[in-house]
DNA sequence: CCAAATCTTGACCATTTGATCAGATTAAAT
DNA sequence: ATTTAATCTGATCAAATGGTCAAGATTTGG
């Protein structure tokens, strides 16, 4: 178990607590005995992983609304609907809850990147993938924010996931990115300023959902909107790499498993 | 002074608190004796002037780094080099210190659109408006985070000044775009989504300093990352709007007060 | 130089909150 | 059925933290 007797280790004000491994941890139901036999059982024990699920959702949502440090025990304990010592025993931590929370999420962030491939036509790609990224944003706003959140705080819990796992990806997705730059398929662009682009734009739309909808006037953001959003996004990215439209042969949506 | 004997009102856990007014508000030294004089001390007494300075700084600091929840005002008193006591005389609340931090940012934000100017060349106004931002975020990396945290979590604070102010800025500037745009200057795009393009990407430098860091392997960007990020950015928004780049006549930098 | 106003600050609360634990309850295994 | 493992949970605690206060120090104004 992660340092807690001894020294509380002020689980989010300060953040200087150990970072995580990379990817293949599985830090969440730890109290079984020891995390031991937690890969078998994560599977099998049907009450836990029920408890295990309700709990991820309800974290997910109180840490995106309040933040590591404003979250608390209690009210993710409420909107689980089971007490606040539950949690900690599935969860042994707060900070080990959100640990969990974020490692869900990395998990998902990696995916779409990693489809881009060298192989397809530069405009339908990253079509594909700014569509990919706009439905994360409606469906999965909170995992955004939660991510917003690490990274606007130092990520300190995150810091090898983005020096090693996002580091190698952008660098391998970069690499197809000049490929169709040299064959003059797209304009040239620092890849990686490029990715940037792609992304603070998709993200924006779920991070700064306050400050978009206030500003465009909206009491809340339809499909519709969103469906706007993409057209704009992907229109104004295309043309930001110096690329024409897709022929678009289907207006496809991609999809994400999604929370909503 | 704001409620918190008998309505703790949980600070910035859950946010319901009260929105502030737009922006005539002065909202930082209020317990000279209720306000009141507020206006003609801040000027006039150099102490006070001089303390409440150095605690919106270290104030600025400590609430980008942990978000509103996760800062501890004796963290911010050390900061500051006064003892915590002394946070409570000028600013009444944790909240309101907060607030004082936030209204700072405020006013800097609008500035930068305010120029945007109709009659002046779409590609120099823009470019310009664009290393305006990025300055702020070289400059103001703060100022910027805690401005990205506010909104992440809800914006309870500055509904108003998104409703209001900002709202109303945009829908000026956006008229300043579709000019260009019928006048056959620009490619047509939603003049709200560009604007949305321009503060996100540029906030992106300041908000997500750390994984564009980690990212690019860097151990810290440095005033060339940053000239090349802005240049970048220029390229690729301009391209975007369907706008060739300016004549440039000279590189100018603008520039921002700063603080680092 | 005196008095009023302003500022300073260590000591001190009250509340919040993460965390623990032991005994009760339920599910799984034999 | 009986034992063992897993789960539940109310009560409780200790630390962290926002906020208060009153006495003292300093500055300002006349």
């Amino acid at each position: 178990m992660a340092g807690s007797r001894l020294t509380p280790s002020r689980p989010c004000r300060k953040m200087v607590a150990p970072i995580p491994s990379p990817f293949p941890s599985r830090s969440d139901p730890l109290p079984m005995d020891v995390t031991e036999k937690a890969q078998t059982a994560a599977r099998g024990r049907r009450i836990r992983r029920e408890n295990v699920e309700r709990i991820l959702k309800a974290a997910e949502l109180v840490f995106a609304e309040a933040g590591c440090a404003g979250a608390t025990m209690a009210d993710i304990a409420d909107k689980a609907g089971l007490p606040k010592a539950n949690l900690h025993y599935y969860f042994g931590t707060k900070e080990d809850l959100y640990r969990a929370v974020l490692d869900n999420i990395l998990r998902l962030w990696l995916d779409p990147l990693a489809g881009l491939d060298a192989s397809a036509d530069p405009a339908t790609a990253l079509t594909a993938y700014i569509r990919a990224k706009m439905d994360a944003s409606r469906l999965r706003p909170n995992a955004s924010k939660v991510f917003a959140n690490e990274i606007l705080h130092g990520a300190s819990q995150i810091g090898e996931f983005l020096a090693e796992d996002l580091r190698r990806l952008v660098d391998r997705k970069a690499a197809v990115i000049e490929q169709w730059i040299s064959e003059g398929r797209m304009a040239p662009v620092d890849p990686r300023q490029f990715f940037f682009m792609i992304w603070s734009m998709t993200q924006h739309y779920a991070d700064f959902e306050v400050q978009v909808r206030t500003v465009l006037g909206r009491k809340k953001l339809t499909r519709d909107d969103f469906a706007h959003f993409t057209a704009e996004v992907v229109r104004m990215v295309l043309r930001a790499g110096g690329l024409a439209p897709p022929d678009d042969p289907v207006s496809c949506t991609g999809g994400v498993p999604g929370e909503s």
